[in-house]
DNA sequence: CTTAGTTGTTATCCACTGATAACTAGGCTT
DNA sequence: AAGCCTAGTTATCAGTGGATAACAACTAAG
């Protein structure tokens, strides 16, 4: 029989991954306490109390995306230590909607001071994982990432991804355009 | 002496404007219709009239930047027709730092159905305006709107743009190879 | 001057939300 | 079994925010 009561600690891990969950469909501001607190199972004042604030909260909620994605980064680069490989490792980052998706929201809820300093934090943290990894000059590692945000914002539009829309032909031509740059065979190959 | 009551028509371009700059702040649900009521100088009741609700104003918010970065746009190609002209023009979106703060918001609020919607339909407004302007192929278009994509969250994160934060080693490569691809001679050039 | 239509306001409501305080209960040690 | 720490709850509050309704004031036409 599983324990009913969790240590603070379980339970924080348990209420930060709640918190992706959450935080990830509405964003920081249109997300309530109450909403992770139901989605954790636990009563709202609880959140709050382990937390501080429903601002640390989210920041918790945005450093264990991150986490998560700098491990999967990781696992991707233990198999092969390039940006392809790396590239192919986005396929499970879009699966796991979530995390793209907090971070998403953590840039654009940025104009908060305390939010901010956090996000541009885990954002260098992957930058330079990525750089580490794979040792690819600063413009190759910007390419990367750029590719990397259009497909974060396509998903969050659900242009891309589980749950995407009817496709339009503008759609259809960018998703084309990526898959096929990331398994079209060698010039002459 | 210049009117004091402005027609319907005439109020609603300027609440757009004034819902730009406020939503570009703090988003969808952290901006209230208070805060562009006053700072178009009227009162939150008469936004709401005019625009029946708050997500509407936020569509029409989201289309009014969209239409401005496609003026930016189409007022790049008319300099020159190429991407390396239209990446230049990046600078005035930077410049006017709401335009691209309000779309990354837009992007964010995407699950909603109907700013979802919206959303969709100006990115794809913009993607095609891009290709045809310049005639770029799908693979140049996609590179293009990701370092765009990139530069949107930088900005938003206050990486890069007015009001940026002290920089960190990242944060200077980063910026330093986007700068850099932008203004390099030509290979032997 | 009067009437009518449109621009705009004030007053008000109700639901929601983050946070606090006070209380309850499970579980370990002695 | 008694006591104590920690996990969790219920009750509650003060503030906010979107939306409605009723009213006021400017302007133009006849």
């Amino acid at each position: 029989m599983p324990r009913t009561r969790l240590t603070a600690a379980e339970r924080g891990e348990q209420l930060a991954a709640a918190a992706v969950q959450a935080f990830a469909v509405s964003g920081y501001a249109g997300t309530s306490t109450d909403d992770v607190a139901r989605l954790a199972g636990v009563s709202q004042p609880y959140v709050i109390r382990l937390f501080g604030s429903k601002q640390r909260l989210f920041v918790a909620a945005v450093q264990h995306a991150a986490a998560r994605i700098e491990q999967v980064f990781r696992d991707a680069a233990e198999r092969s230590a390039d940006l392809e490989t790396l590239g192919e490792a986005y396929d499970e980052l879009l699966a796991e909607r979530d995390l793209l998706a907090v971070l998403l929201h953590g840039f654009a809820a940025s104009s908060d001071p305390v939010i901010g300093s956090a996000v541009r934090d885990c954002f260098g943290r992957i930058y330079r994982l990525i750089r580490e990894l794979t040792g690819a000059s600063a413009e190759e590692t910007r390419d990367f990432l750029g590719i990397g945000m259009l497909l974060t914002v396509l998903a969050a539009m659900q242009v891309i991804g589980p749950g995407a829309v009817p496709a339009q032909p503008w759609m259809a031509e960018i998703a084309g355009s990526i898959h096929d740059t990331c398994t079209e065979p060698e010039p002459g190959g």
